[in-house]
DNA sequence: GACTGTTTCAAACAAATGTTTTATTCATTT
DNA sequence: AAATGAATAAAACATTTGTTTGAAACAGTC
């Protein structure tokens, strides 16, 4: 059993894998240390303390995950509107839930789950430096593929919409294998899932497109007690 | 400032919004105690341990919201498929996010959302008894409204499709706020937004009905380090 | 009014956990 | 080879936190 990383890199790996299963709070500094084959006054002499360590996770995901699965066409391949769709979802879903991303549910696919539930204030610099990128790209596209016929509330609700079925499956994975007997499990079927999502949403912005918004389509339903 | 409930209900009623905005590890009995004007000793007392109470706390927010906001239309009402849909995807917005319900980001909305993310033993009970005939509920409205034209798989697909695209408005609010500047703020906003995925969600069953699965529709691009 | 079971309260306990300290080892440079 | 600074190790520290304890207060009953 060698060492192939240096202690702060095998910090930073098991961290991501350990804080993404068992959350922030849960996770112990003794629990990373051990894993890593590390001393526990590793992590506070090289990243201050626990939550220096978190966010050198965090950072470290994010930069690697755009990196392998960029969302948008490689320069020089073709790129009319539907195909950058395609791409971005089925980059989505690589980064996320491929074992060469950031390994869904048991790993740090969970992490940024959890970010997005509850952020944590290191995640403010990841928001800024990579998620809003993604969305306005992703706005661009759905603009393009409506051919210009969403306002902006339209194009934005369409891009949660998209974005949304991507990120439940990475979320809700555990929950969604149970109830949904003899589904194939999720991590197997990325190339399924990418064309569904891809068919269901082109469908879903023809559809806003072509019928009106109605604010009572049918009187609301509430059991006072 | 009089006490209306008694001492277990009050309980029962704090730690919900606590649990859901700090999760179940970062809860500390003494918070909760605080703020129901309990002695610590109460949780112990009233529920034997911090997971009792937890338990009692799902317990009640379910049996409650599925009460107050059914999913399926009241006895005694016309049920055309579309209709059964747009109740369907409305009672979830309503019991996810309004204050009638579980109240969104700052409740005890969160605290679901969690439990999708990751189940504790408790919600297995749930699971069975609230979420799988939800499931059955959801995936027969999705038949009816394909006219019989989709499959098994087609089917639970678009049926994650639709819970997707509800439950990440209720669990990724705040980055969403965030992000899409001058989005209306979804607690505000349930008509719309249930609306809008009712229409998005009828053309993504059609366009799966009528277009093909094609599995590597664009060649999947990954770069390597 | 005494009795009994239930509920509340303050204090103490024991385990877990992030951090610090101090000493030692290792690697690099002079 | 000596010296310097970075990295590692074991132990101790100070809090936090779930739980327990034993007594007091309360409510209802005979």
């Amino acid at each position: 059993m060698t060492k192939p990383l240096p202690t702060k890199e095998r910090l930073i790996d098991i961290a991501g894998n350990i804080f993404g299963r068992e959350g922030f709070k849960a996770t112990t500094i003794r629990k990373i240390a051990e894993a890593a084959e590390a001393n526990i006054a590793a992590v506070n002499y090289h990243f201050r303390d626990k939550e220096g360590l978190y966010r050198a996770v965090l950072e470290d995901i994010f930069s690697k995950g755009f990196q392998r699965f960029p969302s948008v066409p490689l320069p020089g391949t073709s790129a009319d509107p539907e195909k950058r769709l395609y791409v971005f979802i089925q980059a989505m879903f690589c980064r996320f839930l491929s074992r060469e991303g950031w390994g869904g549910l048991s790993g740090r696919g969970k992490l940024i789950a959890r970010e997005f539930l509850d952020p944590t204030p290191a995640f403010e610099d990841i928001v800024e430096t990579y998620i809003r990128p993604q969305k306005n790209i992703l706005a661009a596209i759905v603009s393009d593929v409506s051919g210009g016929k969403l306002d902006r509330d339209g194009i934005l609700s369409c891009a949660v919409s998209i974005i949304g079925q991507c990120i439940y499956y990475a979320f809700a994975a555990p929950i969604i294998e149970k109830i949904a007997e003899n589904f194939t499990p999720i991590e197997k079927n990325l190339d399924f899932l990418s064309d569904h999502v891809f068919r269901f949403s082109l469908g879903g912005i023809q559809s806003i497109i072509n019928t009106p918004h109605e604010n009572n389509r049918f009187t609301r339903q509430e059991v006072h007690p």
